[in-house]
DNA sequence: CTGAAAGCGCTTACAG
DNA sequence: CTGAAAGCGCTTACAG
């Protein structure tokens, strides 16, 4: 790969000039920026980033660092999809760190991405309090959180309504006439489980329906205890007709055991998720579902990062999606029910 | 963030001293070593990567360039899951590319990929001409290829055995006393879809059964690609009695389509995919499918790169894995046919 | 309008 | 056993 120093040389001028005319500082003359521009081009010249990013500042070539709770989840592979196509348009790279829920692995991830320099960080906290990243906005780099925010601390947020979403799903079941609806919520510690959490109980209050604390369900977010949660409560002697689940994750879990038990759904058991996947109607019956625009939160979140390198005293944003429910097959439809 | 030269200074001691006891060098002398070990643990040191990458040798902090076709086949993330997991045990991390079959797209992020000084690059070239990713490999780069290879040159190889894989599927259609089997195929440029095309049509002539070519469709290997050439098997005048689609994206659309026809399966159509996924369970009826170790490729690849960082000269690996044929239940069960 | 020089944070061959 | 210095490939303030 050849340097600065060798397209210098082949255009006969020096490497500070080179280094203007790629920077497209206006004031190279034409015909020496045209001698640079064919030595670049004879030579394939290329910038090297690494040490455009030892420089301290610099306008192009940014390196973004991504943290994200589980690549296993079809939300967050729509969002990386989202940072990723803005990403690309801005000549930008993405270094990934999927940490799985894990404080450990977390933390290292963030120290390799400092340590590599990256311009900004686009991070899913693991929770409300996460040191590590409340200690990297503090510490005044570029942050901004998706999908769960950060306490006592201001921070750019890109999410969604999530106590809304799951108001909706619960009014949807109510007003097909469930009344007994369960639901499978994720990791207590997340935000967004309290949130969906708070969503399902307001709909409830709002329809005069009782909160039934048994058949409100919890442990890890992930496809296990989906399917562990949703045969706990077909197991009860006062077995929901509905079953609300938290996220993705949890929603394919419980379908395992549904079908394993050759329950018709929705005649036997109703079901809604919370986050749509792309493949919901090769789902049988099609999922209804409460669908969370992925690809639009990375993008947003891209676009508010490069704004936040550019201008870090720029004020915070939050940004706040709607939802939309996806009506489906899942759920019954008012006239059988009725 | 401290530096190196803060390090020494608080240390008492040169740079180049720090710079030893941080990559162990032997020589230093053990009181000297507990100095400047102090010293980094007050000021909280962890090396610059950057800086450190910018030296043209180095043996830890790597990066890694990661290409991949489509995130949003689920084939990849398990693979990505893979390389992660053991890169994070080698204190390396991993850019990802995402090139969604584009070929202008590819060579943007080879571009930044070479331009970020990558230790190695782990692959999927787009077909086996793939020029940028020869080129690569000419030029000297480590690269590992994962589920395609490259024709004309040698490179490492880390896959699955796709016509084998294929065949099994066919030959469980056949033992289940299907003949008339429709094949969607994924978008003809990709070799994994030539061969298993090929172990399709083995499998139908090694039990006598006439290949049919209007059975056999191929567009795109995207979900719409299946749910439209799926409906279009359907509307045949002598319509296939069981489908194999040629990857995850491609099941997951036929799949669509049969539901939204109110076809059954098995009984009104078989299907049997190629690839597996985590939640086959929570398809109704449980999907068979031939199952390729998509985590162990990918930490394979990994594995390999590593390698071939350290020893270039190391003869070429190619590592080809089994597939497992998952048997559930989307293609009937022998009793019921017979 | 252009060049020489300093410096980003490291590593390592060379002296001592 | 340790330090001074060169150099990786850039950018930019300072001269001219």
């Amino acid at each position: 790969m050849s340097s600065l120093k060798n397209v210098a040389d082949l255009a006969g001028v020096s490497v500070a000039t080179v280094s203007r005319v790629l920077n497209s500082d206006e004031v190279v003359k034409y015909e020496t920026k045209v001698k640079v521009m064919n030595a670049i081009k004879t030579l394939k010249y290329s910038p090297n980033r690494v040490a455009q990013r030892l420089r301290t500042t610099r306008k192009s070539s940014r390196l973004i660092g991504l943290l994200i709770p589980d690549i296993q989840n079809p939300f967050y592979v729509d969002v990386i999809r989202g940072i990723e196509v803005f990403a690309y348009a801005n000549n930008a790279a993405v270094v990934i760190g999927n940490f799985s829920q894990d404080e450990k692995k977390e933390k290292l991830y963030l120290d390799i991405l400092k340590s590599e320099s990256v311009d900004g960080f686009i991070v899913a906290p693991s929770n409300e309090k996460d040191i590590y990243i409340k200690e990297l906005v503090k510490d005044g780099f570029p942050v901004v959180c998706i999908d769960r925010g950060l306490s006592d601390i201001e921070v750019d947020l890109v999410k969604v309504d999530n106590q809304k979403g799951a108001f909706n799903a619960i009014e949807h079941l109510i007003k097909l006439q469930h009344t007994r609806i369960g639901h499978i919520t994720g990791n207590q510690l997340i935000p967004t489980t309290m949130e969906r959490l708070a969503g399902y109980e307001q709909a409830l209050k709002q329809y005069n329906i009782a909160i039934d604390p048994e058949i409100i369900v919890s442990r890890e977010s992930d496809y296990e205890s989906g399917a562990e949660l949703a045969a706990y409560l077909l197991d009860l002697e006062n077995p929901p007709t509905a079953i609300f689940t938290g996220n993705n994750l949890l929603t394919l879990g419980a379908l395992e055991t549904i079908n394993k038990r050759g329950l018709k759904i929705p005649e036997d058991i109703a079901i809604i998720g919370f986050d749509d996947v792309y493949w919901a109607n090769s789902l049988n019956p099609p999922l209804t579902a409460v669908r969370q625009p992925g690809f639009e939160i990375g993008k947003r979140a891209m676009e508010l990062l490069i704004q936040r390198i550019l201008s870090p005293e720029r004020e915070v944003a939050s940004i706040i999606y709607k939802t939309e429910l996806m009506i489906r097959k899942s759920c019954g439809s008012k006239e059988k029910r009725l």
